[in-house]
DNA sequence: GACGAAAAAGAACGAACGTTCGTAAACTCT
DNA sequence: AGAGTTTACGAACGTTCGTTCTTTTTCGTC
């Protein structure tokens, strides 16, 4: 790898640190520059404006995304299985290690009201993960798992509800039974699901 | 009402209106003084300081909520009658006419990771809600409407969910289905209570 | 209508913002 | 090792930021 996409890759690092907690719009290349320990011009010079900035940081933490959730789960078994599997996956990647919560639930409300290249790159990847989910639904039912008249795309909105929760409970009110919380939920859809 | 008071509802309702598109970080007092018509100066001695702005903005978005949403619900007869009256106040609420969504649930997802005193005004406010929640629940349990064994607590986690992914499909996705959505799932959600 | 208080304006501040430019250093490859 | 290209720097730009003063205007009351 290059010098130049090395010294990138760590800019977008620090910069989705930031981003978990601050959000996109409070990334500022003063305080990303000394982060990284660069000049304010060196590191805009890898990306020649801010909004580029903030797109390169959303398409890295969505690419992070799909190797730690989407990829492991599509190699599980299709069925409901790999819907646990995308459950697991997701709980798993909103809880992990970062100095604030999941970088793309917080660009998802920061986006929503805003028109622009980011909210239609972000518009298209979150329907994309929903799209998924109800694919791995659709999947269940094919083999036999879920029943027959199951509405798939109402599964993946509520399926979408109890993450949003479950990242409401745990992050804002700091609840510790926040994921004990979305584990009976999504046992509850399943059944609800499966009968 | 004195002048004064008056001045400051103005600058308050122009302030939501902003961050309900742009967030409460976003408010700026140069950019606010010029729409509501006041020189920086004259908004800023309103307040003091920016985070007491931002504070009485939250305030008011509140204050606002519980008119719109809670009292109504609570001269409704109690058990699931409040409940679903609760829930379509909610709705409606979020479908309210602003320029951008619900300033609340966007301050939960900005401050969720931000220490500080907006953010503990915030959980407590958040908290008393999914009280609410879970104590109409408990009536609906008293009152016969609900089974005995309910779990309020999770009832509100599962209500809260749906009006999250309710937000998310119609905000962002821009989903015209997204209020038939949120509406299956409620009602899916009181059967599996009922029974 | 005068008087004290409240409200608004005006000017200024230091700091941070994103961005541009010309130049120097570091890397890559033959 | 030398040529050519990336990569990074430093300085400066015009704005905007929140905040602090002092001064002027407006309000409510006797």
């Amino acid at each position: 790898m290059s010098k130049g996409r090395q010294t990138r890759d760590s800019i977008l690092h620090h910069a989705a640190t930031v981003a978990s907690v601050h959000g996109l719009e409070a990334l500022s290349i003063g305080r990303l520059a000394e982060l990284t320990g660069l000049s304010k011009s060196g590191l805009f010079g890898h990306f020649g404006s801010k909004e580029a900035l903030q797109q390169a940081v959303l398409e890295s933490v969505v690419d992070d995304f799909r190797a730690a959730v989407v990829v492991p789960a599509l190699r599980e078994t299709r069925g409901s299985a790999r819907l646990e599997r995308l459950f697991e996956g997701w709980l798993a990647w909103a809880l992990a290690d970062r100095a604030g919560g999941c970088p793309l639930l917080g660009a998802s409300t920061e986006l929503d009201d805003r028109p622009g290249r980011l909210r239609e790159y972000l518009v298209d990847r979150q329907r994309a993960w929903l799209d998924c989910v109800a694919g791995a639904a659709s999947k269940a039912v094919a083999e036999g798992d879920f029943r027959e008249d199951l509405d798939v795309v109402q599964f993946a909105f509520e399926f979408n509800g109890i993450g949003l929760a479950f990242n409401f409970s745990h992050r804002l009110l700091g609840d510790p039974r926040a994921a004990g919380r979305a584990d009976s939920a999504f046992r509850a859809l399943v059944a609800g699901a499966t009968r």
